[in-house]
DNA sequence: AGTCTCACG
DNA sequence: ACGTACGTGAGACTC
């Protein structure tokens, strides 16, 4: 059928406000719909539903997981219409009638689970999280996926050549100090090489009983004057970086657009955080010099600059307002380094002249408190004994004894509901938060602390980008939103737009908790402008 | 498909 | 005594 002909169909109904259209993964049909001119709306998501209603528990949102799950109906796969791998064909190749039997089954099965799902929304008084957190989020990501960002394969080529050289050389050294030949990227004959022939002190061992042979049990070696684990740590990063990133992502660059065009997942992860695939442009290296050469390959579009605008310490700042640490609110009112400022308080030391490590080790204890501290974690992060770690806990339980009492608090909320709840008022569920096995039981503790607080900022940073098209229009502004990398959203600005943009960006991700929670705690954005993603960041 | 490792917040 | 820091996605190797 001719695109042109369907769409006269489509359109009118796609379009009309009066008719509700009902789906599972709107954005999907969303861009398909869009690519051609045609806007969706209003419509309902089956699976954002589902994800509000039973975020945290066992099994997918997708249409099939559901269908299976609540009319217990296995709907007929893709692929048995396709085929897969090389042989596939694509959907508008497939015969009409069975395309179309296929369609109208996913059609049928979406509406069935709407009259079941979208009741018991209502009635769990979670609506708002849906209706302000999830659905409105749907054209904004489409948005952003569709525009796409430039990267400079020429970069990308030159830095691969670059690695390719530098990973030959470590394998030719490699080899020499190992005295032999062998797979360097297969742990299990590192393994084997390292600890079994060479005598090496092994460390831990994995699940499946093999030597672990982690970047941190390398670096320990490298550290007491081992050669060949160092060059293996190197290898890694070098090969990594090639593969992964270098290499791959110039095979993502759409033809058509001669940009790179992610796809976020709405409801993929447990806290009400996004994902990215496809590539996945939410972890772009940029802790390491080689890394952020990487980064540097994003760039703004002619006569356009890249603007980056990030949260600082929103976790932090979330846990300082809903623990109501007065010392913590007052760091971060002040405008004070937070980790300096917790380390001053725990170890008695004034900011000024205050040595790295201690501030290092309250670092490391900011993010353990935000993970579901343990002193295990805590002595493997700091490479120091575990009684020394639990007491650096016990020290800071002591100053800030309100963080203690929000663990307990939220512990117990969860084992009472089975769930925790963001201030927003997303759940998330926890259903192992009662389990009679430690190990699942204290996992859950630990996840469901963390969650309220990764959750909140999650839904802050939702709520900036549901209102950022509006701000920005509202302002004349065309800057257009590109990238979302958890704290931080990536936008392309016309040169001459920057300076004004760059405030509207702030002033609208600042004051996204309003009104419905006012913080006690400000939010702070940077924010910059550059050609490129690392000079932007 | 499972495991291991490592890139990000 | 045990086994653990929270949340992701991708590539290489192995079976």
């Amino acid at each position: 059928m001719p695109i042109r002909a369907a769409l006269a169909l489509l359109k009118p109904l796609l379009e009309d406000r009066s008719v509700l259209k009902i789906g599972a993964d709107v954005k999907h049909h969303y861009v398909v719909m869009n690519r051609h001119g045609a806007e969706l709306c209003p419509y309902d998501d089956v699976t954002l539903i589902s994800y509000v209603l039973n975020g945290g528990t066992a099994g997918g949102h997708d249409l099939a997981s559901l269908a299976d799950a609540w009319l217990g109906h296995k709907v007929r796969d893709l692929k048995e219409l396709t085929g897969s791998g090389k042989s596939a064909v694509a959907f508008a190749d497939v015969d009409p009638a069975n395309a179309a039997a296929w369609a109208a089954e996913a059609a049928d099965v979406a509406l069935r689970l709407w009259q079941v799902l979208k009741p018991r929304l209502a009635m769990d008084g979670i609506v708002s999280v849906y209706e302000r957190l999830e659905r409105p989020l749907v054209p904004v990501l489409a948005r952003m996926e569709q525009r796409g960002i430039s990267v400079d394969r020429q970069i990308l080529s030159r830095l691969s050549g670059e690695l390719a050289q530098g990973a030959a050389r470590l394998e030719h050294e490699i080899y020499e100090l190992a005295g032999e030949r062998f797979t360097i990227g297969s742990p299990k004959q590192l393994g084997d090489i390292l600890f079994g022939r060479m005598g090496l002190p092994g460390g831990s061992k994995t699940r499946t009983g093999q030597w672990a042979t982690t970047a941190q049990v390398l670096e320990e070696l490298a550290a007491e004057g081992h050669e060949l684990p160092r060059k293996i740590v190197d290898w890694r990063q070098m090969t990594k970086l090639k593969s992964t990133y270098t290499d791959a992502l110039p095979g993502y660059v759409n033809p058509q657009t001669g940009r790179v065009h992610t796809s976020y997942a709405l409801a993929a992860t447990t806290t009400g955080r996004l994902s990215s695939s496809e590539p996945n442009l939410q972890n772009i290296p940029v802790r390491t010099t080689e890394g952020r050469k990487i980064r540097g390959a994003f760039i703004a579009g002619k006569g356009n600059k890249l603007v980056s605008a990030d949260y600082s310490q929103i976790e932090l700042r979330v846990l300082a307002h809903v623990a109501d640490i007065h010392q913590l609110r007052q760091a971060f009112a002040a405008g004070a380094d937070i980790h300096a400022a917790t380390a001053s308080e725990m170890f008695g030391v004034p900011v000024e002249g205050m040595p790295g490590e201690i501030r290092r080790r309250a670092k490391a204890i900011n993010f353990g408190i935000i993970y579901g501290i343990s002193a295990f974690g805590l002595a493997g992060q700091l490479s120091i004994p575990r009684e020394e770690a639990a007491d650096y806990i016990k020290r800071y339980f002591e100053r800030f004894p309100g963080i203690r009492d929000y663990i307990e608090t939220t512990k117990d909320f969860a084992r009472r509901h089975g769930y925790v709840e963001t201030i927003f008022g997303r759940r998330i569920h926890y259903p192992d938060i009662r389990a009679s096995n430690v190990h699942l039981r204290s996992f859950s503790e630990r996840a469901s602390t963390n969650a309220r607080l990764q959750g909140t900022a999650a839904d802050i940073i939702r709520r900036a980008m549901v209102r950022m098209d509006d701000a920005l229009a509202r302002e004349r502004l065309s800057a257009r939103m590109l990238l979302q990398v958890h704290d931080e959203l990536i936008f392309e600005v016309a040169e001459d737009e920057v300076e004004a943009t760059i405030p509207v960006v702030q002033r609208v991700m600042e004051n996204a908790a309003m009104p419905a929670v006012s913080l006690s705690v400000p939010l702070q954005v940077d924010a910059r402008a550059a050609d490129n993603w690392d000079e932007a960041h």
